[in-house]
Order: structure tokens, then sequence, then C-alpha cells
DNA sequence: AGGAAGCTAAACAGTT
DNA sequence: AAACTGTTTAGCTTCC
């Protein structure tokens, strides 16, 4: 594909970047220069880059132009200061230049960007070698600066040291330093033109597309970036695109479906489509497809409309109708330049958030590879963490967990643990193994529930996942919770719908079984009122249930006392993790989701009440085991630990990596939430 | 292996 | 009559 036709040079290198490296070492050798033919061949039309490459050559001139007149000053300035002007020849003069200098070094575009800027950009052979050459003169000049730069300190230093042998002079050095200032502020004046140098670069790389070149070298560019980054490419985008209207609205050069056909995954040529994956900053793989389906099935509703604005990113045009949105779309966002610009911009969003999940995929992997050591499970395959969109919400789906994780007999199937395996696991081999969840949380070990669900509010809310707790658990804690401590039917209904999102689906299933268990167990007291009947909680008898023993071992136990100490830091590196890679998803802030603390919570109480049970029972066990086969301690409470509160089974399951999707076998009556809020 | 616990489903009756 | 409330039974799974 590429060929470099260098004359002392025979080279065909499988890549740009490759090519680049190469033609980076031409460039920066004095021999290259002599050869002024092009140095760069491509087999694709190259004419049609013209204008942008020009605008590049223009930055690179407006740059050299500002480098010329910063070397113009200072050589007055040194006329006036009586300096010789620098001619040393010094090869690596930012290792002699001052720290201060040092740490401005001339950004002359360095071998990876300049392999960017080969890969977004086809420039003609001799636009690439006017860049080069003026790359090569801002690299000359910026020497030529440091230099001086230098000369003037050790000037100033010389000047200082006589002064204070000599105290003469007063007068220079202010007139120096001030000289100093202008200088330093000179360079940085000349690195931030660099700078958008480089952005414009960038940009031009952005804003072209190369009919048949695959769309995989964009990844080096987007790797680098951070969505706000992304972002403010769409803004940059979007306002250049008036200066760049005026090209026409025809190019065959610019061809999405080329582009996006090669990108040779069909999910990506419809993620892209996919704004929200720039707007909400969620990562959502089903969303397009599910759009586009409810685009054909529903013609008023469209992934672009929403809310009488157009969603085109960086649009945000108001659109009355959906007949006004088609105008507006196909006059506004027509294949043109920008769109596809825009289209490409898109892609490199959704590319960036895959490459950040896949990413974090990878570190979790290694984390939990590394935690589960000893495992016996083979095949318990780590996944990443997908709370909100995958957590099981049908009992089939949920009574996979146990399968999926080995888990000790210690610990009870908890709901809202990582997800160890991956959909297709589930739908494959558990799908249809019917039953209900067992092992949860139940207050009789004491379990803080109040804590869990008071410390995981906002997830239990938003997000539909099954709270580890049996229904008696969570009715008494309803119960309790109210002021009379007493609730009707009714009351406790809202208060399950009110604190879960998982029970405002499948009403009837629900609703059947608090009122199962209400009548059921004994703890649960019927009090005939004026108004008609409330449920109240006997404690004695709550109590009295068979309390269930943990069978750890004593280095289990070990471990999990230890534990508490890492699972701060743990749950500390996943969000910072999470944050540093700005996956909002999974960032508290963002989403009022505090899914890892949920996590954690869960965890840490599970650490909790292994350790309560242990020191109370001193169970027999056998060495060897982690506490981390079974526990996936993420997070611990702030507040110290509460004897009566801390105790309880673990849960360590995980559970459920399930999409509501898989709830075919099942016919649920989806009944609005009773918004009967207090 | 058997019992306890828990969940789901369902039938049924009484009340609103 | 329908919906709601409350009780009871049955079947199932998991754990001890």
């Amino acid at each position: 594909m590429f060929q470099c036709v260098f004359s002392s040079s025979v080279l065909q290198p499988h890549s740009t970047s490759c090519l680049f490296k190469h033609l980076f070492y031409h460039s920066a050798t004095p021999a290259s220069q002599k050869q002024p033919e092009p140095i760069y061949s491509k087999k694709t039309e190259i004419q049609r880059q013209t204008v942008r490459a020009h605008s590049v050559k223009l930055f690179i001139f407006s740059a050299l132009q500002v480098a010329r007149q910063l070397l113009l000053q200072q050589q007055q300035q040194q006329q006036v200061s009586g300096l010789k002007s620098p001619k040393r020849n010094d090869k690596q003069p930012a290792l002699q230049v001052p720290v201060s200098v040092a740490m401005m070094t001339p950004q002359v575009i360095t071998p990876q960007q300049m392999q960017q800027i080969l890969q977004q950009q086809v420039l003609s052979p001799q636009q690439l070698q006017v860049l080069l050459q003026q790359q090569q003169a801002l690299m000359l000049q910026q020497q030529q600066l440091q230099e001086f730069y230098k000369k003037q300190q050790e000037q100033l230093q010389l000047q200082l040291l006589q002064q204070q042998h000599a105290g003469k002079q007063p007068k220079e050095q202010p007139q120096v330093a001030t000289q100093q200032l202008a200088f330093q502020q000179q360079l940085l004046q000349m690195q931030q033109l660099q700078q958008q140098h480089l952005l414009s670069l960038q940009r031009q790389g952005l804003l072209t597309i190369q009919p048949g070149q695959p769309a995989l070298p964009l990844q080096p560019l987007a790797q680098g970036m951070i969505p706000t980054e992304l972002q403010q490419l769409w803004k940059e985008v979007t306002s250049a695109h008036s200066a760049e209207e005026t090209t026409g609205s025809n190019h065959s050069s610019l061809d999405l479906t080329t582009t996006c056909v090669s990108s040779s995954a069909p999910s990506k040529t419809s993620l892209i489509m996919n704004p929200h994956a720039s707007t909400n900053g969620q990562l959502s793989v089903h969303a397009p497809k599910r759009e586009s389906l409810s685009h054909e099935e529903h013609p008023h509703s469209h992934p672009l409309y929403g809310h009488g604005v157009c969603k085109w990113p960086g649009c945000e045009a108001v659109c009355e109708d959906f007949q006004s949105f088609l105008k507006h779309l196909n006059s506004e966002h027509a294949l043109d330049d920008r769109s596809t610009a825009q289209c490409r911009v898109q892609m490199q969003v959704v590319q960036q958030l895959e490459l950040q999940l896949a990413k974090d995929k990878e570190r979790l992997q290694a984390m939990m590879t590394h935690l589960h050591v000893k495992s016996t499970e083979p095949k318990a395959a780590p996944q990443p963490l997908n709370l909100v969109s995958s957590v099981t919400l049908s009992k089939s789906a949920s009574e996979a967990s146990p399968q999926s994780l080995p888990h000790t007999p210690t610990t009870p199937t908890a709901p809202i643990t990582p997800v160890t395996q991956g959909p297709s696991v589930i739908t494959t081999t558990s799908m249809h193994t019917v039953g209900p969840i067992r092992r949860r949380y139940s207050d009789k070990y004491n379990v803080p529930i109040s804590s869990d669900i008071a410390q995981n509010q906002e997830f239990y809310k938003n997000a539909e996942v099954r709270p580890p707790f049996t229904y008696a658990s969570l009715i008494r804690q309803a119960i309790l919770e109210s002021p009379e401590k007493q609730l009707t039917l009714n009351e406790i209904y809202n208060w399950f719908t009110r604190m879960f999102a998982y029970f405002r689906r499948n009403a009837a299933t629900w609703k059947n079984a608090v009122r199962h268990n209400l009548s059921l167990h004994k703890c649960f007291v019927r009090v005939e009122n004026v108004k008609g009947a409330v449920w109240t909680v006997d404690e004695v008898e709550f109590q009295k249930r068979r309390p269930q023993k943990i069978s750890g071992n004593p280095s289990l136990i070990k471990n999990m006392q230890s534990s508490h100490a890492y699972c701060t830091p743990l749950n500390a590196a996943l969000q910072a993790s999470m944050a540093e890679n700005s996956i909002p998803l999974y960032t508290t802030a963002s989403m009022g989701n505090p899914t890892l603390g949920n996590l954690a919570s869960a965890i840490r109480e599970e650490l909790n009440g292994a350790m309560e049970h242990t020191n109370s029972n001193e169970s027999d066990s056998s060495p060897g085991r982690s506490p981390m086969q079974a526990v996936h301690p993420v997070h611990v409470k702030e507040e110290p630990l509460d004897p009566e509160e801390a105790e309880g089974p673990l849960s360590l399951v995980t559970t459920a990596n399930h999409s509501p999707d898989f709830d075919h076998d099942r016919d649920y009556e989806d009944e609005p939430v009773n918004e009967d809020m207090e």
C-alpha cells in the first residue's frame, strides 16, 4: 500500500506507522534534504486533500512566522544587552538548558504525532515535503531559542555574581530579568501555537475521509483521547463547519459507506449512528439495534430525534415535529463533509469508549484472575461488571448464579455481585433452570439490611437488581422504617416499589410473595385498625428463626478479617479506574448510581457476617482457601462496625448477569408502579 | 438423606 | 363484579 520512494531507501512498510518511522529517520537526517522529490506516495486520490493540507501548511507557516519574529526580537534584545548571537550547535540543548526551559521543551511534532497525521491525512508528496521541511525549520529555530535562553540565564547568573561580589550594576539586572520573562512568555506562546498546530493537524485527520483505507488506523488517534477531548472535538468540528461548508457538499472522496463497511463490523456501523454514546456517556451496545428497530416500527421515533430537538451531535436544533425534524435532518445533516466528519468523530467516540471498556475488562479480568487463583471453577471466566444492564430479573437467571461461581456453603446467594459469566453462559446453561433464588440475606442473622439499603439506596432504586434479602427481611425492614412501626399491605407494596427498581416489575409475583410471607411467618403480626389492618413485626419471633451457621475455615476467617483492610483501597481503585477512564456509567457522581458501593457493601457485609459467625462458632475448616474465592470485597463502610449489624451471612455469589430480554419464558404482568409515595 | 428455609405459583375466601 | 387482602397448600431448590 505504502511505499517509501526515498532514493536511498527501499522500504515497503506494511503500515503508515512503519512508514513514518522510516520517514522520520530520513527527515531528521541532513541527507534527506537533498531529496526534494516526493518521499511519500499513496495509491489514493490525493488532490482532494489539498484544501486541508493547505490549512495545515497555514498553521505551520504561522508558527514559523511567530518563530521568526521571536528570533528577531531576541536578536534585537541580544544586541541591546550586548550578547552574541547563539551559534553554537548543540546536539542536545534541552539537556543543558535550565530546568525551567527544559520543562518548556518545544513541542516539535513527535514521531508519534506525525504518525497520526500520516494516518489521518493524505498529503500530497509536495505537501508532505513542505511540512517536513517546515517542521525541521521549527526545530532548528526552537533549538536556537533554547540556546539563547540558556545564554541569557548564564549571563544573568554572571551578573548576579558580579553584583554580589562588587555590588555594581544595580540597574542591569532588572533589565535582563525582564527580558527573560518576556522570552519565557514568547516560548510559551510558541508552545501554544504548536499545540494549536497539532490540534489542527489532528482535526484535519478527523475531518479527512480516506476511501478504501481501513478504519483501524483511527484507533491510535482516539486512544489517547478522553471523552471530554472528543466532545471538544465535536464542538470544533461543528464550528469548523461554516468554514468548510463553502467547499461544497458533494465530495466523492467522503464515502461514509465505504468507511463504515471497511470498519468490518456491522455493529460498529450501527454504533456510529447512535448519538447517545457521546451525549450521555453511556456505552450501550444494544441500543442502536433497538433504536433502529424502533425507528422502523415507530416512524415517529428516531434515534436522532427526541424532545423536539435534533440529537445529532452538536446540533440541538429545535424541530417542532417529526416532519420538520426529517426536513432538518435531510437538509442540515445530508451526506457532506461535515456530516461525514461528525460521523467519524462519533465513531471515534464509540471506539474510544469501547477501548476503555476493553481496557477495564482486561484489568478486571486480571484482577479477578489474580484473586481467583485457586478457584476450582474452571469456567468462571471473569466478566466485567455490568450491573445495570445485565443484572438478573428472573428467577431463572438468578438461579444461574450458584452455578456460575464457586461459592462456599458459607455464602448465601446474593444477586448483587460481580458477574462472573457472560450472558451467553446464562442463556445456554442456566436459562431453563427454573427455581427461586436461595440463600438471601436474612435479618435473622442481623444482617445490616438497613445499612445496605441505605447505603445503596440509589442503586436499588435505579438498577433492576434484586435485593439480596429475603422477603421477610425486606418486609420487616419496611415496617421498621415506618414511623409507627406498622404498615398496611399497600404501604409495604409501596415501600418495595419505591426502594427497589426490581420490584417495579413482576408485581403479581412478588406481591403474592409478600402476602405469603406476611401470613406465613409468625413474626409478622396483623393488627386490626380502624381503617383496616396493619402489619407489625414481632422481633422475638423474627429472631427465633433458625440461624444458619457459617462453616468457614480459619484461614478464611482470618483473611476475611484482614480483608477489611483492602476492601477500601480496592473499591477506591476501582472507582478511580472508572473515573480515570471517564466512564460515567460507573461513577456515582454522574449517575447517582452507586453501583460499586452497592457491590462493595454487599460484599463487605458478607465479610462482616463471616467474621461474626466465625468468631462465635469457631468453625472448623480446611486451610488453603482464600476468601476471595467466594468473596469479592469492594467496599467498606465508613462507619465503624456495629457488632449487631455486622452479623450476617456472606453472600458471594454472583448472579445474575441477565438481561430482561431473556425473560421470555415467563409472562410477567408488568404493573405500573404504585406511586403512592409517602 | 432429611429437614429447614426460601421462593414461586396458585387456589380460595373474605373484604372493600 | 372486580380488585384487594389474607390464608393456605404445593412444588421446587438450596443449605445445613
